[in-house]
DNA sequence: TTTTGAGTTGTTCGA
DNA sequence: GTCGAACAACTCAAA
């Protein structure tokens, strides 16, 4: 489906002419010349609390454009695409509300931006960075191949990188001494664009929209979100730790996408309550995260503390694919798998089990688990992955010890407890009892049977025994240890 | 420069 | 069943 539609011409209020310096600096020629300007939206998929946004509306005509990457398309699921694509349609709707469009192009950026840039004579271009280096790095690209004005701003977290430091300068690699001084920041005033003047151009559509699976798209269904969350933030320290309970946010997914930004949330929910605070520490976190791979890109693909370089990680795609299709056999880390493929959603609990089964039990390269979560989870965000992978890993600044190994059965029954989460996920066990439903393998198989429940058959033996396991792994960390001492 | 205290989310063992 | 210690020292941050 391609639909084109014809814009109104506005150019009533259109009279931002100025004198540039233009093309000839050293004649000293001046020409009458006119800003105009691109506002390239990337992951910051909203129109208020938008720095670039707010800078692109203040200057002249101003084209609205998302590029449509391949790259973006490959890396994620289907359900992920979706969402990317209604949240592009609810961002396209808002502008079309305010007399413009969202123009859609198709195709690098690298391309597609410079092409724009020369066929609307563009003299300034708006986007809102990002903190992975491979967004970086094609960022770069394109500026490079331009010779206009580019404004970039850091849209899309609370502070900006470099601008919570340690003393002497540096990056905290502690997280409670980044939050101190993070929280001592306050919270950055919120950006209010000025009406926008919009150049004179067509849209069209790039991809079909499927009609929205629950989940409200755009900056409107992310305040619908958060007015939610808000009325039971007070609940949610405890909250959150339970699979069952609908206790978090549900805001990561729109942080992703950024159809709102964290400053937006932490105004909403009374920042310096006593209530929020567990909550606006997780925000901190996420800043944390960003800041760390913007100064240590390396970190998106190895190790932040290099004692972990030399983990003896098993090659074993069989357990990989039993993880990702949820069929390891121990019900918490499959429930929490199997929400994931069915919603690109998984509870913050269960991926912390989940992850560490597969980085610990399964001793398999935390960076195969983290291109999954990144491709299925719809808010699978590389800067925020890549610092819980790492975390989940013992690899990463302040995460985690080694030798902290999360038990997927005290884990299932101190946070499951009655169940209700593996019932949801894993039906096939949903006639054993609280007790019985959290090891199905310790269970007599003829109780087993008379429920209707054979492993190897219903529903997958363990892959790994746990105790087992355990061990082969304090013994891999160990000696990646021992190899390389310091 | 030296010193001191602190560090997301756990598990296991033995008393 | 409950409790404290061990896990393993190490790095970081700030005084």
């Amino acid at each position: 489906m391609v639909s084109v539609v014809k814009k109104r011409i506005l150019r009533a209020n259109c009279c931002s002419f100025q004198l540039v310096d233009y093309a000839f600096p050293l004649l000293n020629t001046y020409v009458l010349s006119m800003n105009i300007g691109i506002c390239w939206f990337r992951k910051d998929l909203r129109l208020k609390d938008n720095p670039a946004w707010a800078k692109a509306c203040t200057v002249g005509p101003v084209i609205a454009v998302f590029v449509l990457e391949r790259t973006m398309v490959d890396s994620a699921s289907e359900l992920k695409r979706q969402l990317l694509y209604s949240h592009v349609s609810a961002l396209q709707s808002e502008l079309r509300d305010l007399g413009g469009d969202l123009l859609v192009v198709s195709g690098p950026a690298a391309e597609t931006i410079p092409e724009l840039v020369h066929r609307y004579r563009v003299t300034d271009l708006y986007f809102n960075d990002d903190p992975s280096p491979i967004s970086f790095h094609r960022d770069e690209t394109v500026i490079g191949s331009l010779d206009i004005q580019v404004s970039r701003s850091w849209g899309n977290l609370v502070h900006p990188p470099g601008s919570v430091v340690t003393n002497s300068g540096s990056v905290h690699k502690i997280f409670t001494p980044f939050y101190k001084k993070w929280l001592a920041k306050g919270i950055p005033l919120i950006v209010e664009a000025a009406q926008p003047v919009f150049a004179d151009y067509e849209s069209t559509n790039a991809f079909e929209v499927q009609p929205s699976q629950g989940m409200t798209p755009g900056s409107s269904g992310a305040h619908e979100r958060l007015a939610s969350f808000v009325t039971k933030i007070s609940d949610y320290a405890y909250a959150r730790d339970y699979p069952s309970i609908d206790g978090t946010s549900r805001l990561s997914a729109d942080l992703h996408f950024g159809t709102i930004g964290p400053r937006e949330i932490l105004n909403a929910v009374n920042s310096g309550s006593m209530s929020a605070k567990p909550f606006v520490r997780q925000l901190a976190w996420r800043d944390w995260y960003a800041h760390l791979m913007v100064t240590d890109p390396e970190i998106t693909t190895s190790p932040a503390k290099d004692i972990y370089e030399g983990i003896a990680w098993r090659d074993d795609p069989t357990s990989l694919k039993a993880w990702e299709t949820g069929m390891t056999g121990y019900p918490i880390v499959d429930a929490g798998m199997r929400e994931l493929n069915a919603t690109g959603f998984m509870h913050n609990r269960v991926r912390m089990v989940a992850g560490s089964f597969l980085v610990k039990h399964l001793l398999i390269d935390w960076r195969a688990g983290e291109r999954y979560f990144r491709h299925a989870l719809l808010d699978g965000d590389r800067s925020q992955n890549v610092g819980n992978w790492q975390w989940v890993a013992g690899t990463g600044f302040d995460a985690a010890p080694y030798f902290r190994i999360f038990n997927p059965i005290r884990q299932s029954e101190k946070f499951d407890r009655e169940g209700l989460y593996i019932r949801k996920w894993v039906p096939e066990l949903s006639s054993l009892n609280d007790k019985e439903i959290h090891a199905p393998w310790t269970i007599n198989p003829a109780l087993l049977r008379s429920k209707g429940v054979e492993l190897g058959l219903t529903y997958p033996h363990p892959i790994v025994d746990h105790t087992v396991a355990r061990d082969r792994c304090l013994n891999a960390y160990k000696s990646a240890r021992d190899r390389k001492p310091q």
